[in-house]
DNA sequence: TATTCATATCGATAAATCTCGATTTATCGA
DNA sequence: TCGATAAATCGAGATTTATCGATATGAATA
């Protein structure tokens, strides 16, 4: 269920720092492997400021995925962890493969 | 040869209008039945202002869609015909799936 | 050559997106 | 309860994108 929106999840992905956490997030202990936290978890919210961008604007482009489904979240205690959401990732691109 | 650029490709089709012209384009028969010159030529450009959209932004489209490399032209005397570039857009979705 | 037709380009406006710093909210630990 | 830390939200400015009508270009035809 949850169907997914590929307008949606493309105009997630069509953006360059976006595109590039969720291919971080692909190999968290490769790009990951400082957060002290297990990367069980998910990846902390604060390690994809290295992105270049600002807090604010790390902490938008996290949302905008969230929309998208692309990510789910984790919330401990202060900290919220995201994680793809492979299930939503895998449907994505099989949609598109059938219909593009 | 002729490296894909997926940054250029996701902009190009997370635009409704754009996906819809690709994606019209891959069954010609099946949505440009009623154009006068033979499809084997492509997809006449007026045909895709169907989208709803005016000439002039339907042509701004295709020329992004060409710009990304997801659609070849051929000048036939005063028409000019789009093909979809099946090698690019394969070339793209196996990028996707590997890198995604 | 003048006219018509198809398409591209131009110039302008509107809308959406991006980005930031400042602030707010939530949680923790002392 | 207070101060510190993490993250979201707010408000604003800047940039990009989308869209249109008008015009230019290029080719066909009378």
């Amino acid at each position: 269920m949850n169907a997914i929106n590929p307008d949606e999840i493309l105009k997630a992905i069509a953006h360059p720092a976006r595109l590039q956490i969720l291919v971080w997030m692909k190999e968290p202990e490769q790009h990951f492997s400082e957060q002290l936290h297990p990367l069980d978890l998910g990846v902390c919210a604060s390690q994809f400021e290295r992105c270049g961008l600002s807090q604010s604007t790390v902490s938008t482009h996290l949302a905008t995925l969230q929309r998208a489904g692309l990510v789910t979240t984790q919330r401990v205690g202060q900290w919220i962890f995201y994680r793809r959401n492979e299930e939503t990732i895998a449907a994505f691109l099989q949609h598109l493969k059938t219909t593009l």
